[in-house]
DNA sequence: AAAAAATATGAGTAATACTCACATTTGCAA
DNA sequence: TTGCAAATGTGAGTATTACTCATATTTTTT
């Protein structure tokens, strides 16, 4: 009887359920929030994130974001979720259409160049996605939201090659795109010009890699 | 006028200093403060381990714990720092030699055997550098650490390709040896065969980019 | 209008990293 | 040996912060 798209539908797979807002005035409250809790990572980073202050800044109380958030990690997930929903949708309009391998080099390599600009400009993914692994359940989330995002590739890399092992083109979808992701957080968390050269040198090896037989 | 070689110099980069244990008796207590913090990361993971348990488990009390690491992060960094020399001399050992594409290709193989080996065998090593993201810092050393680490491969290609660019090269060097602690990474953290499976194409994806052109 | 459900509140609790004033031990020069 | 300074050891106490809960208010339902 719970409404599946309510904002708090992520946090029910850890921690202690809270109630789903059903109400105008409560759904518009959970917004501010989420917009508060944004604005704070975006600021000082998640772990400096200190929840009074995201309660202060929504206008709320502290009571009122616990009533929605079991805890300070649900929040983090809540906005992890929508980039992931947002990534999702566009990495399957890119690689959609997708039937020989010139096509597949090209829609990829676009992919990866607007994944990079993503990471480049909104300081909440590269907050969220930098400080993942340290929380292991965001891990798992991760790890099941790459796995759905490879997936894409693996399905024109099936179409491309019919007569390869799909367990071996998996894993290489997989492994490309999760390289693809750390060859993200490495980029931006050096200079922005050797982040450019290493974006680069993943794109080229990638596309080698997915190209090649 | 300190000690270099303290088993406390990483913390000095960050936090407030803390005096280097120069009796015997003190150096033999924070061997045991570090065996210590060791066994309850094993066991439990760096973010369960409290520092009454340490101390405890140390048999000092809480107050000697903090005479010689400034803070929880800086025994965990003292740790990461012992498994960060190790292994450097190994890598160092590996590829010392190599002067051909074939000695290459059989080095590089057989190291990122061994490596997988250590992330699969010693739980400190996975704990600490998949938590790692969280701790700016840290990050900070294992980026240096890996730059380091990926100088080695730099040289041998630099042998191997004289007349590349060198800047390049390094980008190459560096994004290979960094997708490869990643492959690392996501391999422990799946089914044992799947994370086989990774390695193995990450091992064919680096291998061929290195052996390129 | 009354009852029930949902929402709002913030003082209070619990957990834990870290401090500090003081006690003890060690190294060393007189 | 003795005296003294530096190094080391101690643990009760402080500070911070995530999180709870009894109670009050608002909205929806009957």
């Amino acid at each position: 009887m719970e409404d599946a798209a309510a904002p708090v539908s992520a946090q029910e797979q850890v921690a202690s359920p809270r109630r789903a807002p059903s109400q105008q005035r409560s759904r518009e409250r959970v917004e501010r929030m989420l917009a508060a809790a944004s604005a704070l990572i975006a600021e000082q980073g998640s772990d400096a994130m200190r929840m009074g202050e995201v309660a202060e800044r929504a206008g709320v109380s502290i009571g009122s974001l616990y009533q929605f958030f079991p805890d300070k990690r649900a929040i983090i997930w809540a906005l992890a979720e929508r980039y992931t929903a947002e990534s999702q949708a566009c990495i399957s309009a890119a690689l959609a259409g997708v039937s020989d391998a010139e096509g597949l080099g090209l829609a990829f390599s676009e992919l990866v160049d607007i994944y990079y600009g993503l990471f480049l400009a909104e300081p909440v993914i590269r907050d969220i996605w930098s400080g993942t692994q340290a929380d292991k359940a965001l891990r798992q989330l991760e790890l099941a939201d790459s796995r759905a995002n490879a997936e894409f590739l693996t399905a024109v890399l099936k179409r491309l090659r019919p007569d390869a092992d799909p367990a071996a083109l998996d894993a290489t979808a997989f492994l490309v795109w999760q390289m693809g992701e750390a060859a993200m957080r490495l980029a931006i968390s050096v200079e922005r010009q050797e982040g450019d050269r290493l974006v680069a040198a993943y794109k080229r090896m990638a596309l080698r890699e997915l190209l090649a037989e």
